[in-house]
DNA sequence: TATAATTTTGACCCTTGAGTCAAATTTATT
DNA sequence: AATAAATTTGACTCAAGGGTCAAAATTATA
């Protein structure tokens, strides 16, 4: 077989491979018991290896939890960037992303963390300027759904606001083991959220 | 004057009242740059304090997480404990408590915390208690919306999940110099909540 | 099998921040 | 003013945890 040149693509793929779920584990340390309270330590152990292996795959914590918001934010991004369908109003639509956001935190790993604050400032100014991205985003298909007549007037930003806290308070109960079922929440909380603006 | 009772009792007052203010300072911190990302020497100094003056009113800083949730709770429960009138529906109920919360977590200075694994476990329980109480008392409210015809059907539990979210989520936005006034707020999510859960 | 590249580790260093304490200062009481 | 109580502080201790490094172990290549 012709190796030369997909033999070291396959190592830096495994490099890759190993380094994401270093981040992915992480990122569900964080979430469960926070960013603090979750040490380098336990994350690798989570992992079977050492803190010194860990720091093979990545620079720093700060490296890993900046890495956990442009993760979030990328499945987010990848979930917005759908062309909707021209007969569907916007509120149809944001209907239908809401639901695949909390199909994302719950079903997917992806874990949508909050804690900004450890951030230093150069790389928290990017997670807020990624994540001020997408609310406006959200923002502006509200208000297209005021001007289609599909959503009622109001402070556009504040309809957001208000639907994004129900997402991102996701983390703080939900529970795969638990009573309440991934798709059962997307499918009611598209719903909430739909009824909480429809005009 | 009649000193002897009185004297020690004002002593006892400035004392309680002090200890008061580090807690709220301390929850103002919090709030803003997350407990861990709080020293307790950021907090002295901000109350114009050094660091051991600080020990002298709270045992430790979990002490200080911990009575800040309380806080937070027992603001919440006192707004709970006020009766309906009789001719209101629970929807009703509910869209007049909801504004009075966000009214709370803006205006009043009280910090609604969700760092909760930063306490020990004897304290996480008890806070974790306080607001299952809280919740459950919110979706007894809900069923018996949905009992009295004002809130439509769907899993209670849900619902309560989806608007506390945006109680939760007031820290990570809310700006008191912003643009957005807490009344305006408090109006505009407690419509909002409304209309998400209404029959 | 020998050699080189990659991956992992035990043992360490170092900073940060919680918490303490004896002494100083301020405030009230006689 | 003298004494006692309450309050505040400078100067510490200490543990936890982030991060490093030289060497060992593993895996791939010649």
């Amino acid at each position: 077989m012709d190796v030369a040149i997909t033999e070291p693509f396959n190592r830096e793929k495994q490099f890759a491979a190993k380094r994401r779920a270093v981040i992915r584990s992480a990122g569900q340390a964080f979430r469960r018991r926070g960013y603090h309270n979750a040490s380098m330590k336990d994350i690798a152990q989570s992992l079977g290896l050492t803190k010194p292996a860990l720091y093979y795959y990545v620079k720093n914590k700060e490296e890993v939890l900046l890495e956990c918001h442009l993760m979030a934010y990328d499945a987010m991004d990848e979930i917005l960037a759908v062309k909707r369908a021209a007969n569907l109003t916007a509120l149809d639509e944001l209907e239908r992303l809401f639901g695949q956001f909390v199909e994302m935190l719950t079903d997917a790993g992806v874990s949508l963390l909050t804690d900004v604050d450890s951030l230093s400032e150069p790389n928290k100014a990017a997670v807020l300027s990624r994540r001020r991205k997408i609310e406006r985003k959200i923002v502006k298909l509200v208000k297209a759904g005021q001007n289609d007549g599909s959503i009622r007037n109001g402070d556009a930003q504040l309809h957001a606001f208000f639907f994004m806290g129900a997402l991102n308070w996701l983390n703080a109960w939900y529970d795969a083991q638990g009573r309440l079922k991934s798709e059962q929440i997307a499918h009611h909380f598209a719903l909430q959220m739909r009824r909480g603006i429809q005009a």
